[in-house]
DNA sequence: TAATTAGGACTGGGCGGTCAGTACTACTAT
DNA sequence: ATAGTAGTACTGACCGCCCAGTCCTAATTA
């Protein structure tokens, strides 16, 4: 069985708007007015916002390891440092494509929610974890090839090259400029070269 | 002529319901249940909403400036390297203080007004470039005194160091956990040691 | 014939913002 | 001394709007 197609209109339509606007700030009614579809038609696919929210989060993690992870970090059969360069380079053309930049889906979603709504903070602090293990794999795989650098543990590179990249899509968004971007991700690649 | 006790209070208020629910999802009913001024009292102390969450901001980063980067990064009776360890030690005592972690108050702004309110995003744009100065500051220092590697230039180890400092605060409040925040640092640290 | 889509009216509550008016203090003109 | 003036701090009642969610009917489609 497929997903009709209205429901998907309206997780199309849902994620452009949380990513712009955040979930709360975005009415069922901008979500009626962007996909086309009526609020009882809502009601019959979705129990609730929160329902729609958490559904599309998860379509959008799904989208996210299929179309980035899996193409770039978990792509074996490139050598790992350009894995990671390739990884870097879909994260920008992704940003640089929004204008004005609108940051990080998941980051975002984090900032608003972790707080107030557990079923978002548990699907995304397992999300970021996942997306932790894609780097670290790639990075473990670097320093066995001699790549990259082994006096760090790959874990702890993982983490820092992730909250680093959180961090400078913050500042894309906030300077309104991809230059923190650029310049933080070729520093990144330099420090982890083998010396 | 001094800032009066209510004006204070509502500002005071609005600080900590700001960084822990967000602008916007802060009532003004919120605020004057928490400062016990009343609604119109508010508004006769500020003509808005924005105009309140701006002055709440200022006094902020006022406040960052005294209280954080003036004793630390900025308190060139120390040594760079203690000075910036210092200020690790700082901010974690900070979101240690806080359950559940809430994020820092600076990133979670940035992230729900930069895209649709340009005071705040400006008025965070320039701190947060503020902040890189003093990180610059400090690290320029640094490599001055032999402590820090100068194979970087200080702009570039700054940036990297606030971006991963937001990174990690946002991981912190995904998680729950502090780990992201102590071992993030620790790396940190030993990445700029000199060789 | 069962699933899906459309349409619209409605509820209850929360929201930011407005307004006319009160109380108090201090300065000033007579 | 007194009456008037002005500025500050504060109050409670109120307005119109928007929100998530409900309810019901009817058409359409697979």
């Amino acid at each position: 069985m497929s997903i009709s197609g209205s429901k998907k209109k309206i997780i199309d339509s849902a994620q452009a708007l949380f990513h712009r606007h955040g979930f709360q700030q975005t009415s069922l009614d901008d979500i009626t007015r962007v996909s086309g579809v009526t609020r009882s038609n809502l009601y019959y696919h979705f129990n609730s916002k929160e329902e729609l929210g958490l559904e599309a989060l998860r379509e959008r993690i799904r989208h996210y390891e299929a179309e980035v992870l899996g193409p770039t970090l978990r792509n074996t059969s490139f050598p790992p440092a350009e894995r990671l360069s390739e990884f870097y380079r879909r994260v920008a053309t992704y940003h640089r494509s929004q204008v004005p930049p609108a940051g990080c889906p998941f980051g975002n979603l984090a900032v608003e929610m972790c707080g107030t709504n557990d079923n978002f903070r548990e699907m995304l602090s397992s999300f970021f974890d996942m997306w932790e293990d894609a780097l670290e794999s790639c990075i473990r795989q670097g320093i066995e090839s001699g790549e990259f650098r082994g006096d760090y543990s790959p874990r702890i590179m993982a983490q820092m090259i992730l909250s680093h990249l959180e961090g400078m899509v913050l500042m894309v968004k906030t300077h309104r400029t991809m230059e923190p971007l650029d310049s933080g991700t070729v520093m990144i690649m330099s420090l982890l070269k083998a010396t």
